[in-house]
DNA sequence: CTACATTGACTGAATGTTCAGTCTAGAAAC
DNA sequence: GTTTCTAGACTGAACATTCAGTCAATGTAG
C-alpha cells in the first residue's frame, strides 16, 4: 500500500528489523543455541534463505539479535530516567529496571542475559556486546552518584566502587529472578538492592507505596 | 576414597566418576550445548557407545555433570572452612572461594555457573541442581552469621537478607571474572565484598597481605 | 512508447555434515 | 553359561548453508 520515499532501502531495512525482533523472540523461548535459522524465519513469515540473505551467518544474525536487544533495553531505560529530576529517584527507577518485571519488556531481557553471559565465554563478538554493555551501565551508575553528590543528595563514596558493586548485586539478583528461585521474588530483590544503596549513599530509603512505583513505571 | 575389593561394581563406579569428570572439562572448555558425546568418550579413553551405556541420554550425562562439579566445589569450600576458627575469618575464606581463581578449582567453576544458569532456564533437571546448590550455599552463609552474632563478632543483622544479598554480590562478581571484564580483577572483587561484608556486619576489615591470603588458601 | 538490460529481493530444492543413539558381537567376570 | 562391559560400524534425523533461478521495479536506447 506504501510507496513512501526511501522505497527499497526502506524495505530493507524493515526486514532487518523484523529478523531481529523475531530472533529476540526465538532465543527468549528456546535459548541461543537452540535457536534455528528456520524458527527465526517462520516467526518473521519467510524463508531460511531469506534470513541467510540478510545475516551471512547464523552466528551473525544472534549476535546482531543480542545487541539490538540490550541497545533497545538500554535506550528505554535512558528515556525514563532523563523525566526524573532528583537523582536519588533515577536511581530506584534503575534499580526498579533491573528487579521488577512490570517495568515492561523487563522480563525477558534477564533470559537474554543469561544467554548473553553463556555465550561471551567462546563468542568474541557476544563478549564485546556485553562488554560495552556493562561498561555503558556502569558509566550510568556512576555519573548519577556523582550528579546526586553535586546536588548534595549523596555522600561521599567512590562512585565507581559504588558502580561496580550495585551492579554486580543487581546481576546476581537478576538471576535468581529470572529463574524463579523460590526465596527471591522481584519485590524482596528491589528492597534489598534500594537497602543497600540508601546505606551507602547516605540518603533516607523507606519504601514506596505500590501505587507510586507504578506511576513512576508507567508514565511515557 | 575407594576400597579396592569391590570389584565390578567398583569399576563401574569408577568409570562413571571418570566420565563425570571428563565430561566437566569438556563443558568448560566447549560449553554445555555444544558439549558432544564423542569428546567426553574421548577424553575418558573409551568408546561414545560405553558413555550411552552408562547415562542414557547425552543431557543425563551433563546434568549429572554438573550436579558433581558443584557438590564438588562445595565440599572443598566446607572442608576448607572448617579449619578456621574466627566467623569473620571463615566468611573471608568463602568470599575468597568465589572470587580469587588461586583457590585452586575454582577458575573452572565460573564457567560452569554461566551454563548451569543459561541451562536451568528450560532443562528441569538443571534447575534443580542449582537450585538446591545456591539454597545449600545460602544456608552456609547465613548459619555463618549465625555463629558470628553469637560470638559477638558481628552485629545484629537479618542473616538471611546478608545471606542473601552476599550471594547475589558474589555471582554478580563472578560473572565479571569469569569474562575477564576489563574493570573487574579478582583482587578488586575480593576487596568490594569484603568491604560490604564488614560494613554490614559491623567488624573490622582492614585486608590482609597477600601472604596470609596465600597461606590461608593453599592449607590442604 | 517499447523492448531490452540490470539489479535487488526473494524462494524451493538440494547438499553435505554432524551427531545422538542403536545394533551386533566379542571379551571379561562370576 | 550367563551376565556385565566394551567398542566399531551404522542409521536416521536435524540443520546450516548453497545454488540456480524467479519476480518486480527501475533505468535506458531506439
Amino acid at each position: 500500500m506504501s510507496e513512501r520515499a526511501g522505497g527499497v532501502a526502506d524495505t530493507a531495512d524493515q526486514r532487518r528489523g523484523q529478523m531481529l525482533r523475531a530472533a529476540i523472540e526465538v532465543i527468549e523461548e528456546r535459548g541461543f543455541p537452540e535457536t534455528r535459522i528456520a524458527d527465526v524465519a517462520a516467526r518473521a513469515g519467510t524463508s531460511p534463505a531469506l534470513v541467510i540473505y540478510y545475516f551471512k551467518t547464523k552466528d551473525q544474525l544472534l549476535t546482531e539479535a543480542l545487541r539490538y536487544a540490550e541497545d533497545t533495553w538500554y535506550e528505554a531505560g535512558k528515556r525514563r530516567m532523563a523525566a526524573i529530576p532528583s537523582a536519588a529517584g533515577r536511581l530506584e527507577e534503575l534499580v526498579a529496571m533491573s528487579c521488577l518485571p512490570e517495568a515492561d519488556q523487563a522480563a525477558g531481557s534477564w533470559l537474554l542475559w543469561l544467554d548473553l553471559w553463556a555465550q561471551s565465554v567462546r563468542l568474541p563478538e557476544v563478549a564485546s556486546v556485553r562488554q560495552k554493555f556493562d561498561e555503558r551501565w556502569r558509566q550510568t551508575i556512576s555519573s548519577l552518584v556523582l550528579a546526586g553528590q553535586e546536588a548534595g543528595e549523596f555522600g561521599p563514596v567512590n562512585a565507581e566502587d559504588f558502580a561496580l558493586t550495585v551492579s554486580a548485586l543487581l546481576d546476581g539478583l537478576a538471576v535468581q529472578i529470572a529463574l524463579h528461585d523460590t526465596s527471591v521474588d522481584p519485590e524482596r530483590a528491589f528492597e534489598l538492592s534500594m537497602r543497600f544503596a540508601a546505606s551507602q549513599l547516605g540518603f533516607d530509603w523507606a519504601g514506596r507505596p505500590a501505587q507510586e512505583r507504578m506511576t513512576a513505571s508507567q508514565r511515557d
